[in-house]
DNA sequence: CTGTTAGCGCGTTCAA
DNA sequence: TTGAACGCGCTAACAG
C-alpha cells in the first residue's frame, strides 16, 4: 500500500507538504504543488481514509440512520432511493459513510449512543425515517453532540438541519386537483362532496402537516369530510374504505400503500372512485386503476441531506429546507419498465 | 471520549493489557481479566474500531458491494433485504461495514480498485448482483487480494466463497408443480403442454442454471417449449406474452418481474393461462391474481454471506454454499399488510 | 513557503 | 503474567 510517505519520497518533499497539497492549504508553491500531483498520479496515491478520521477531528465519517423494518416491505423502494442518493453524495463529496438501522442502537440511552459514535469517529448523521417514539434519537440530536439532517422531522437547531417537501401544501395540492378533476359530478346537483380522508399514524411527523393540507382544503371547498385514521397500512385502509367508502366522491390517502388498499377495496365492493395517494412509489402502477399522487424526489432528498450535513459539519448553522415536491397521474401502462 | 488509556489507569493496568482481555488473549490472570472487564462497563467504553483498523492488519473493514440502480425499481426490495440481512450480521460480528455501489468503481482497473478498497482498509467484500458483464470486478475477486463472498455468482477460489440457492432446481421446481397443478387439461385429449419459457438476460449468472432446469423438466415432462428471452424485463415479457403466450398452456418467467409482465398481457389478451415467477418478491400480489414463485430468502442469504465473509478472514479457505429455496403460492389477499 | 515533530487510539512485539 | 515502547498513516501546530 502507497502512503504518504511514499509520495512525499518521491516528489522530494516533507509528508506534511504533501498533505497541505492534499487538501489545498494555501502558501504552497505552484512548483512543488504540481510536483506533488504527479507523484500522487504516479504512485496511483490514494489517502487512506482511516488514518486521516483517526488523526484529525474532523473525520468527515458520516452515518446514515434508517429504520427500515419497521415499514413495510413495500417501502422498501422510498429506504433505497434515499441510500442511493445518500451514498451517492457522500461519495462526491469524499465522505466515508456508514449505513446503520435504528434497531442497532436499541435499548441504548443518548450517552451509549453518543459513546457508540464516537467509537467510529463519526461526527455526522442523516436520519430517515424517525418518528415521535424514537425518542431517545430525538434526545440525541438535541444535545447537539453530532451534526444532524433530519428527514421529514421539522426540528433545527445549531447543529440541526431539517429536509423535507412541504407536506402540508402537498397534500392539498393532490387532493385539490383529484376532487376539482371530479367537480362534474358536484355541478350535477350532487351537493358538497364527501370525502374520506385516510390518515396517517400520529407518531409520523409528516401526518399532521399533511392533514392539516387536507382540512383546509375542506375548509376552502365546503367538504363534507370523514377523517379515519389508517395508520400507514394497507390493510386498515383497506378496512376503513370498505366501512365508510362506499357513498363518498373522492378517497384521499396519506400515502400510496394506503391508497393501494383503497383502490382494492373499491374494486372488491365494484365501484369506483377516484384516489389519491402520496409518496410516488412505482408499485402504485399495479393496482391497474389510474391515481393522482405527490411524487417525492427521495434520491434527491437524500443527496441534498449530505450536502446540508457536510455544510453543517463545517460549521454552518443548522436550517429548514424544503424541497419541492410534483404531482403525477400513474397509469398502469406507464409503469412498465 | 474514553480511550483504552483510561480503561487502562482506571483498572490499574497497562494498556496492553487492556488490549488482550478485549481479544481474549490466553495468558491473562482472571483477577486481572476481571478487574480490566468491570472497568471497561464502568465507564462504558467502546473500542475505537478506526484506531483499531488502522492499528492492526486484520481490520475487520468488509464493504456491501451492490449495483442497485442498473435493476428497475420495482426490484428495490431484494437489495433491501439483501442490505438488511447483511447490516444485521455485520454488527452482530462486530465488523464495520460501508455500502458500496459498482457505480464508484466505475473506470477504475484493477489496481485502482485495490487501492481503493485498501484505502479504507477493507479487506473483505461481499458483492451482491454482479454480471458478467462486470469483468473487472471478477478479475479482482480473482486475484484473490480480498477475502470475497458472491451472491448467486458459482465462482470460488482460496479466498472467495459464493452463496446462492439452487437456480437449477429450484427453476425445476417451480416450473414443474405450476405445470403439473394444470394436469387436467392435458389429459383431455390436449396433447403435450405447450410452455413459454422467459428467460433472463445471458449477462446474469443465474439465467442458464435456471434455463437448465426449465430445460431438463421439459425432457422429462415431454413438453412443447418456446424459449424466449426476457432480459428480466417486465416490458419485455409482456410483449412476448403477447406474441408467444395465446397458445401456451403455462407460461414460465425467470423472475417475479417478468411473470407480472406475462400476467398483465395475458389479462390484456383476456385469457388466463398459469405464470409462475422467480424470486418471492411482495410485490408480485398487485396483479391481483394467483401465481406460483420460488421464494428466496435475501435476508438470510446476506446473512450467511457476511458469516461465510468472516470465516474467510480468519483465514479459512473458499467454498460454495447452497441455501434452501421453497415455493409459494401467491394471492393478493396474502400481501395485504 | 517548507520541514520537523508530536500525537490520534490501538495492536503487537519484546523485556521484565 | 504484565508492561513499556514502537508504529499504523495521517493531521496540525510550530519552527525554520
Amino acid at each position: 500500500m502507497v502512503s504518504i510517505r511514499d509520495v512525499a519520497k518521491h516528489a522530494g518533499v516533507a509528508i506534511s507538504t504533501v498533505s497541505k497539497v492534499l487538501h489545498n492549504y494555501p502558501n504552497i508553491s505552484e512548483d512543488t504543488r504540481t510536483k506533488v500531483n504527479t507523484a500522487i498520479r504516479e504512485l496511483g496515491y490514494i489517502p487512506n481514509s482511516i488514518a486521516s478520521a483517526l488523526s484529525s477531528k474532523n473525520s468527515g465519517r458520516i452515518a446514515f440512520l434508517m429504520d427500515p423494518k419497521r415499514q413495510t416491505q413495500a417501502i422498501d423502494q422510498v429506504f433505497m432511493q434515499y441510500l442511493l442518493g445518500a451514498i451517492d453524495c457522500a461519495k462526491e463529496m469524499d465522505l466515508d459513510a456508514v449505513t446503520l438501522f435504528f434497531s442497532m442502537l436499541e435499548g441504548m440511552d443518548v450517552a451509549a449512543m453518543t459513546r457508540y459514535f464516537l467509537a467510529q469517529n463519526i461526527t455526522g448523521i442523516v436520519i430517515f425515517g424517525m418518528t415521535k417514539s424514537d425518542s431517545t434519537i430525538m434526545e440525541l440530536v438535541e444535545t447537539g453532540a453530532f451534526s444532524c439532517v433530519l428527514i421529514d422531522v421539522p426540528y433545527t437547531n445549531e447543529k440541526t438541519s431539517s429536509i423535507s417537501i412541504d407536506h402540508r401544501k402537498a397534500q392539498y395540492d393532490v387532493a385539490r386537483e383529484t376532487i376539482l378533476d371530479n367537480i362534474p359530478k358536484l355541478e350535477k346537483g350532487h351537493g358538497p362532496q364527501k370525502i374520506l380522508y385516510i390518515s396517517g399514524n400520529e407518531t409520523g411527523y409528516v401526518t399532521a402537516p399533511r392533514l392539516e393540507g387536507m382540512k383546509s382544503l375542506a375548509e376552502e371547498l365546503k367538504l363534507d369530510i370523514t377523517i379515519e385514521n389508517g395508520h400507514f397500512s394497507e390493510k386498515n385502509a383497506r378496512e376503513l374504505t370498505l366501512k365508510y367508502g362506499s357513498d363518498k366522491d373522492v378517497i384521499v390517502c396519506a400515502s400510496d400503500l394506503m391508497a393501494i388498499g383503497a383502490m382494492n377495496a373499491l374494486i372488491d365492493m365494484d365501484v369506483f372512485h377516484p384516489v389519491c395517494g402520496f409518496d410516488g412509489i412505482t408499485l402504485m402502477g399495479y393496482v391497474g386503476k389510474q391515481m393522482n399522487t405527490v411524487k417525492q424526489d427521495f434520491y434527491s432528498i437524500a443527496h441534498h441531506a449530505v450536502e446540508e450535513l457536510s455544510r453543517l459539519m463545517q460549521g454552518e448553522t443548522g436550517r429548514e429546507i424544503l424541497m419541492p415536491h410534483s404531482l403525477v397521474r400513474m397509469y398502469y401502462k406507464d409503469i412498465i419498465i
